[in-house]
DNA sequence: CTTGGTTTTGTATACGTATTCAAACAGGTT
DNA sequence: AACCTGTTTGAATACGTATACAAAACCAAG
């Protein structure tokens, strides 16, 4: 009941010493006696005193908040990458501040305004539409900033991605050795560079054993969007016999459509193949054969970025590209060994 | 290039004028005249400055943070609650930080400290584990609380659930309504009251049919342990014709169980219905039959309350139940009209 | 012009903590 | 006992902003 804020004074009046002395007790790597320590300590303990983050932040110009711009959260890919991500920067101290980026049209200056306005340390930026404009403001602003799952052409900004290149081809040469040759895309968002590297990737693989793309479309990283793409390529006479399609996330729909709609049979009559290695995608009902995104090697390089950035201010940028494996299951014909 | 640290002093004496009066242009409501404010505003614009809302919240109390504690993302239905749930309250100047409380075993001391630490204007616990303690510790710092999907017996504290009473009641109907008589149920973490209150109206329901409820499993609210519950129910000679199980995120696995381990199908040999309306309910592998949480009710009446608290530190608590349709789909048998 | 009331302004201070600086202290050497 | 060195300590100040208070400016009415 007593009125609940309590401050290092308090506790300095209680233990008898100055208020220096209890801040330096609460501050790591700071001189105090043990005598000091330990009737502070008690003081505090009685009190229930605990140092306010944000008043201390003014001082140390630390405030231990990672800004995290994100787009949208129904690609299942994401929630488990920011919660392995806020779960790793927990543990260094570091807390998220979420910052949802969702309409593109909506102002970049508004939301990167908000985010230097909380004095965030860093700014993760896996969002899909506006992470370039905005990371780009941010950088400009002395926070160091680090691009999840995507990339820029400018060098001078940090990100992570998987080798979205190495992982197109991988798909490539996986289905060619399977036989097919009549071989379709479903790009995403043209924009991205996730979409532009996947498919560069692929189209290279396939240029290297001699065939050619048969048909393309576009389904923009959405699931109706992926679920039109996938009725586009299939309602023509000359079908394809297998579809990389650009992420996970459009491959369910994809499936569900050639299956349900068209009732074909997977692998049988197509073959599927998808990236990111989502978690729908080792549920029996799909068992996708997939390109893994290495998540755990991934946030953990974009924590040691970040902090390396936040140490040093001016650490050199780095981009991360993280090979992964093709995650054979049961969606694609598998080539004979 | 310039060390770029802009405060509201260097404003000031551009613009000519005092700090105060630099503050009171930046505070909604202050009393300034166009003339100083003009000034000031040129000023700012010439110079970048925006107020550190850090350094702001030591007079205000306002941090304009709100803490959300959550378990886990896999479940589909949080990531979407949390996306909307973080618009809302962007909206409303207000922004969340994350918490993660994965392992239950970790101290919850630890994580009431640190979130109270950064001064949070309001805590919402969507934890599956430790949102009754951590709730418990938090509104005894004087920290508004709001218990997101899960409710606590007791009612001092404000919650925000569907009415998963009458949600289980409604399953049961409808199951017996399509003639099934050997019904069994797949329970979530006995410890949360959502696992409780679905299976009391489900029980409730059943016996006013005169149906008993025909076998029982734990699913823990976990894929696998779901799967195994599945498998267990259906080992026997006498199986079910029907389940309802108590999240969706359960009933996929146990779908999948079902027709690649049993060879059933769905819903010809067996029904079955969940809750939550997650997004993949909808998708055409699963089109399960489901109870609706209505999510944008849900996290609008969440931030309603929130906001209340904050406004007036002594509202009295609400504990809020919203009603929610079953949704009918094709993984259950739909009875005659 | 005064006067009285209202609005606007600047000065000073507070918010809770970290850190500089100089004073106080401890401990060992001669 | 006197000296030096290295460690602890408290007083004072800084961080960036909001606000209580009093001085100043304004404005309308007398």
């Amino acid at each position: 009941m007593s009125s609940n804020r309590v401050t290092s004074i308090d506790v300095a009046k209680l233990a008898g010493v100055s208020q220096a002395a209890v801040s330096r007790v609460f501050t790591p790597g700071a001189s105090v006696s043990p005598r000091i320590v330990e009737k502070v300590r008690l003081a505090a303990d009685r009190l229930g005193y605990r140092p306010n983050r944000l008043a201390r932040s003014l001082n140390t110009g630390r405030s231990g908040i990672i800004g995290l711009a994100i787009g949208y959260l129904e690609n299942q890919f994401y929630p488990e990458l920011l919660q392995q991500l806020s779960a790793s920067l927990q543990t260094n101290g570091y807390h998220v501040l979420v910052f949802m980026t969702g309409n593109p049209d909506e102002d970049v200056d508004k939301v990167v305004a908000e985010i230097l306005d909380y004095q965030v340390d860093g700014l993760i930026a896996a969002s899909v539409g506006m992470s370039s404009q905005l990371a780009r403001r941010a950088q400009a602003a002395g926070v160091p900033v680090v691009l999840l799952n995507r990339s820029q052409d400018d060098s001078t900004m940090s990100s992570v991605t998987s080798d979205n290149h190495a992982g197109g081809r991988k798909v490539a040469d996986f289905l060619v050795a399977g036989g097919h040759r009549r071989i379709g895309y479903i790009a995403g968002w043209e924009s991205a560079s996730t979409q532009r590297d996947r498919e560069a990737g692929f189209r290279e693989g396939l240029a290297a054993h001699g065939v050619g793309l048969w048909a393309r479309a576009r389904g923009e990283f959405e699931r109706e969007a992926a679920a039109d793409a996938a009725r586009e390529l299939f309602s023509t006479g000359n079908r394809p016999d297998a579809v990389f399609v650009a992420n996970d996330h459009m491959a369910f729909p994809v499936m569900d459509v050639l299956r349900h709609e068209f009732g074909l049979r997977i692998p049988q009559d197509v073959s599927v193949v998808g990236y990111d290695d989502a978690p729908p995608a080792n549920w029996p009902s799909y068992d996708l054969t997939t390109v893994r995104q290495d998540r755990p090697s991934m946030v953990a390089a974009c924590v040691k970025i970040i902090l390396a950035g936040i140490e040093n201010r001016d650490s050199p940028p780095q981009r991360i590209a993280i090979d992964g494996p093709i995650v054979i299951r049961g969606s694609a014909r598998i080539p004979p060994r």
